[in-house]
DNA sequence: AGCATTGTTTCACA
DNA sequence: TTGTGAAACAATGC
């Protein structure tokens, strides 16, 4: 997906162009992404009302409804899903096919009653559109949390340490494309134990972590970060030179630079 | 043709 | 109890 920096996009796209807008009509008839679907169970739960706001935690968005009594709508971008409100796109940024909106695509559609839409764009269809999604297992934002919480929550494990960044409910956002660059920025093997991170490595990794996020706000996206392009047969550091390494790291391909994260 | 994939969940097993 | 690895999910890109 979409990590928490492309989440985050979307929900800012959102927050500006989708609120207190009169919901007209709505298609939740993908069952696949719109759940549990009980026909047209979303779409009651939509029509007549607006979204009031735009909330995320890690690659998690629920937005608020108008109205007494209203659930909560929870969006998903799962591996490759986009949110495009009227004209503003934020989400996934791979792949083409945005110029035909009406495609298979388009798997979740909100009209609003002055023209505009909502929709979310995604080819892979493993995104989520749900009522009332419980999000109280999630772990603190990954752009949110204090050092003192990441070193608490993030060091505690024996897991390695890059499982451990991706586990959701330890720390929410980050995906397989950010730890691997953040790793390799504060010079982390990601196989390590977490446990044997030092307070200094663990207090790094949060700086680093900032910083990472930060930088692909900036550029527009995860895919941004400087090791990214490198993750690929024969690909060597773009800091040392030395050859990167793949392996399996928490069940996700990884890149690791042979010297420097030894 | 075959494999990999910025994600999540489930399950067998150590 | 924890953690791991694999599989499943869906569909596309190389």
């Amino acid at each position: 997906m979409p990590e928490i920096v492309e989440v985050e996009t979307a929900r800012s796209v959102i927050e500006k162009h989708a609120l207190d807008r009169r919901i007209e009509r709505v298609d939740d008839q993908d069952s696949y992404v719109c759940r549990p679907h009980l026909a047209g169970e979303i779409a009651s739960a939509l029509l007549k009302r607006s979204f009031v706001a735009a909330h995320r935690i890690g690659k998690s968005m629920w937005l608020e409804l108008s109205g007494p009594d209203s659930p909560t709508l929870g969006l998903h971008l799962g591996m490759s899903g986009r949110i495009v409100v009227d004209g503003f796109v934020g989400g996934d940024p791979r792949f083409d096919g945005l110029d035909n909106l009406d495609s298979i695509w388009t798997r979740f559609r909100v009209d609003f009653a002055d023209g505009g839409y909502l929709l979310l764009f995604d080819k892979r269809r493993l995104g989520r559109v749900q009522l009332n999604p419980d999000l109280s297992k999630l772990g603190p934002d990954a752009l949110a949390i204090t050092p003192e919480a990441f070193r608490s929550r993030v060091g505690r494990s024996d897991a390695p340490i890059k499982a451990r960044l991706l586990n959701q409910n330890v720390i929410a956002g980050i995906g397989n494309l950010l730890a691997d660059q953040l790793l390799w920025e504060a010079k982390i093997n990601p196989a390590r134990s977490s446990s044997t991170l030092t307070k200094s490595e663990l207090t790094r990794l949060h700086t680093t972590l900032l910083s990472c996020t930060n930088d692909a706000m900036q550029k527009g996206g995860v895919h941004t970060g400087s090791l990214i392009p490198h993750r690929t047969a024969g690909g060597v550091c773009p800091r040392c030179g030395a050859a990167l390494l793949r392996s399996k790291v928490g069940g996700r391909t990884t890149w690791r630079c042979s010297r420097e994260q030894g």
